[in-house]
DNA sequence: CTGTTAGCGCTTTCAA
DNA sequence: TTGAAAGCGCTAACAG
């Protein structure tokens, strides 16, 4: 009924518990024939080794643990599927727990990993709820994501969210265009904030009058937004959005109101979701390798866990993935396979550390 | 340095571990002034019970195992989403592994999970992997998802392909369309397979001639068959996507040659991705509430860890959507606000118990 | 090379 | 109401 445990194996092999372990780890000397005995033990009886015990004897769980502020979206799904590769090349276990958006929760999403596994990933753009968390973790190996309140001396990893936004806006302005809007993401987001300053940065050092505009990260917003511009009758002759479902929402108010892009409006999104290379015409952006940056940081965590001396911040910078948004509308581009008949050309370097 | 552990708090209360246990379980007996040396103590040295070690006490680790395929695409994410919401209510975690393809690497992943997980969630559109995984669980409780090969007195949810592709050719042909092409899904893929039993079907109750497009669940499938189909001028009126992706690259396609969607071609996908409902026109199809799968798979999961007999399969039954790709392009439609301007209607009833 | 045994940190009878 | 002690299943010294 019950499964079996080391001491049936080794009871039925006529051996000490200590061989099965043995045997099982390859770890110690063991005899040919002591080895063929105790296997055909664990084979007759179905054994599995139980982990939990594993863990608690050797105080190692080869589980980490991922804490993110939410679950919603592509970008989740592509961070974990890189840290789950990773992981899984490692044998290592993956405990995710999301929906973090108050520090309350965060911090106890932390304790409670205790005893669970060997280190942590953890991410949160809010500055208060990351500093919560990430206090709470008792010696606990943790390498932060995204939060641009982490110590500059500890693990973590964050994207250039402010040189990002210049280079779209240098984009533009080499593109001719000299009214360019931002719509900017929630406030109390680090990473909107970063994506903000960076467009004012450039703008004020282009000698342009900065116009922003607020936004949630939501389609809708950045459609409300676009409706606006389009109804005041505002020259705007481009847009840099804090993200790409904004600069979606904008495209699709543009159009609704007949204005064209790139020719009237020349808009930049952020991320390079999936998304942005679909529509037409395709979506200039910020592409992040997020995938990329979830397997990172699992071995940069597995090298803490190794107790390598592993801190400092790497700093990933996007990509600007030149699209149909903003591209020159007299230049005539090939056709990708399969894809929409839009260029995807590239500029500014890859990540790195720094 | 290390943390500390029940017997620290017990000598700093000047009382036996048995009573600190007491006191943080709730359960038994304890004087206030007990409790209260408890407490300080717990506080003082910043302590948190060590879950592993509970665990292995109990036989309870309040952790559920969620066993995936894959982890590319919002259909994954927002199912983890749904069930990590409804475990977190009730106190549990999740411990996620994906990227089974193959039944070793999937019946290793399970035995992975002994002595982790009180259960199993485990999804594989693939039945030879789902049968490999669901056979060496030993004993732990398992809820089986979109797997048709699912003993039909075990726990599992399945989803209705075959009635939706049903309901998706009738509602073509409700349109007045006859020649109605299907773009099939993998071979290997149940869901892909029982979509297209059900489109046979319903065309051959319907007396009208199936033309079958081979396709693979991707968008560059789709284009690839929307362009042979414009190609070869046939004379096709409605196209049936195995998926909302190849549905996409089929309307791509169309555009691309010329022809409008939906006057000259209708089309419908299958799975309601968020996709569907922001290209223009809007994508009709077959609605799938996937975090709600998720959410109910977790529930039954922690009802049958409770050792309630529950069995027997769940089947959800998808709900037509209908957008702008198949909509009576005549009829003047309110617009919704901050989305598209193309109404968003349902049919066909919700999930349901069979 | 193998077996005995003492933990890992916690829960839980069983006596007191 | 409390404490002592026996496990939970496994690993790792330590003896032999």
């Amino acid at each position: 009924m019950k499964p079996a445990n080391i001491r049936d194996v080794a009871q039925r092999a006529e051996v000490s518990v200590a061989s099965v372990s043995r045997v099982l780890n390859g770890a110690g000397p063991v005899t040919d024939v002591t080895r063929k005995k105790v296997m055909e033990a664990v084979e007759a009886l179905q054994y599995v080794p139980h982990s939990g015990a594993r863990s608690l004897s050797t105080s190692r769980s080869q589980t980490v643990g991922v804490i993110l502020p939410d679950l919603y979206g592509e970008f989740f799904s592509e961070l974990i599927r890189g840290i789950d590769l990773a992981a899984r090349e490692r044998g290592y276990h993956l405990i995710v727990s999301s929906s973090h958006d108050d520090a309350g929760e965060a911090a106890a999403a932390v304790r409670s990993m205790r005893g669970r596994v060997d280190g942590l990933i953890l991410m949160s753009p809010h500055a208060a709820v990351g500093q919560a968390a990430a206090g709470v973790t008792g010696g606990l190996p943790v390498v932060r994501l995204n939060d641009g309140a982490a110590e500059a001396d500890r693990p973590a990893i964050v994207v250039d969210n402010h040189g990002g936004a210049v280079a779209a806006v240098k984009h533009l302005i080499a593109l001719g265009r000299s009214r360019i809007a931002h719509i900017a993401g929630p406030n109390d987001n680090m990473e909107a904030e970063a994506r903000l300053s960076g467009y004012l940065e450039a703008m004020a050092e282009a000698g342009l009058d900065a116009r922003v505009i607020e936004g949630d990260f939501d389609m809708a917003s950045g459609r409300r937004a676009g409706l606006e511009m389009a109804r005041s009758g505002d020259s705007v002759d481009a847009v840099f959005a804090g993200n790409d479902m904004m600069a979606l929402g904008v495209m699709l108010a543009l159009q609704d109101a007949g204005r064209l892009c790139p020719e009237d409006v020349a808009v930049v999104g952020f991320d390079d979701v999936p998304l942005a290379s679909l529509v037409r015409p395709g979506l200039t952006t910020l592409r992040i390798d997020i995938a990329e940056i979830g397997r990172s940081a699992l071995v940069r965590l597995l090298a803490a866990i190794d107790g390598q001396q592993d801190t400092g911040r790497q700093i990933v910078r996007p990509e600007l993935v030149i699209r149909g948004s903003t591209s020159d509308p007299d230049a005539q581009r090939p056709t990708t396979d399969g894809r929409p008949s839009f260029a995807t050309t590239t500029a500014q370097g890859d990540k790195q550390d720094v």
